[in-house]
DNA sequence: CAATCAACCTGGGTGC
DNA sequence: TGCACCCAGGTTGATT
């Protein structure tokens, strides 16, 4: 499930090998996808150039040579796949934009969560993406996250989880970093000490930096534009370990749910 | 207003 | 082998 680590890594490698290809065409069997419709996503993008892809929380952004922008959201299962047009089709591909020099840019999503959204301009980009909290690699720092966690009595890791808290950290994340800072998911987010927060503040750096640096976790349906899974997965200390040794020596991690969500954690380290 | 929860989908896994 | 069933989780929108 892409986080801000696997769709940083999708960002990166789009920004280095899609900008200067111009669209020739785009299809899509799955129109509920593409808003607010494949006629007028063709109308706007058709004949224009990529110029740049940013990133802000989950959220892709490619930008067009008239000013146009697609965003793309890949929720748990999308994909977004640079292939050559001759290249077998991708599983469950259900949009293509064709571009120049015989390259095709495909989003594949087998869930159908995810969606393919033109925008306007930057004015409707910026509405758009305001509601969200800061970049925890960019925006955020001690005091703000000190803020951010006072200001709820919800759990801890809801509140890592909330994209207008901040924005960019999923399950994975949130789980290994909670761990890494020795703290139980359940505990209230306003009654985290200040020591306690500052350790949480720097796990989820390290935890972030860690999914960059190994391109992304691949536990599930993550492949970056080249089809290639991340690493990350390898390096998980409790996600998905539920009943295994805690990486630390002395407990089992366990295996509950909080807000509807898997969330993994050792009793023994976690208070 | 904050918190909770179903809905969105479908592949994959489980149990009978 | 077949089939009913359940589960995964990011986000939205309705409800409490």
């Amino acid at each position: 499930m892409p986080e801000l680590p696997e769709v940083e890594t999708i960002r990166k490698d789009l920004e280095k090998f899609i900008v200067g290809y111009k669209v020739l065409d785009v299809e899509t069997n799955s129109s509920k996808q593409i808003q607010p419709s494949l006629a007028i996503v063709k109308k706007a993008i058709v004949g224009m150039t990529i110029k740049k892809v940013q990133r802000r929380a989950k959220i892709l952004q490619i930008f067009f040579s008239n000013g146009s922008i697609i965003i793309i959201h890949l929720k748990l299962t999308g994909r977004l796949l640079f292939r050559n047009k001759k290249d077998p089709a991708d599983l469950y591909q259900h949009i293509t934009l064709s571009l120049s020099g015989d390259k095709e840019l495909r989003f594949a999503d087998a869930r159908k969560f995810g969606w393919f959204k033109l925008i306007k301009d930057e004015k409707d980009l910026k509405e758009l993406l305001k509601k969200f909290g800061p970049e925890p690699l960019s925006d955020l720092n001690l005091p703000i996250f000190q803020k951010i966690l006072s200001t709820s009595s919800r759990p801890i890791k809801i509140i890592l989880m909330d994209q207008e808290k901040i924005s960019g950290v999923g399950n994975i994340y949130a789980n290994e970093a909670l761990f890494m800072a020795g703290i139980n998911p359940q505990r209230p987010a306003n009654k985290i000490t200040k020591k306690e927060t500052e350790k949480l503040y720097q796990s989820l750096e390290k935890v972030l930096q860690l999914g960059l640096r190994y391109r992304g976790a691949s536990d599930n349906d993550y492949l970056d534009i080249f089809g290639h899974k991340g690493s990350y997965q390898e390096h998980f200390l409790v996600y998905g370990r539920q009943g295994k040794p805690c990486p630390n020596g002395v407990g089992l991690i366990k295996r509950i749910k909080i807000g509807g969500r898997g969330t993994f954690y050792c009793p023994q380290c976690q208070k």
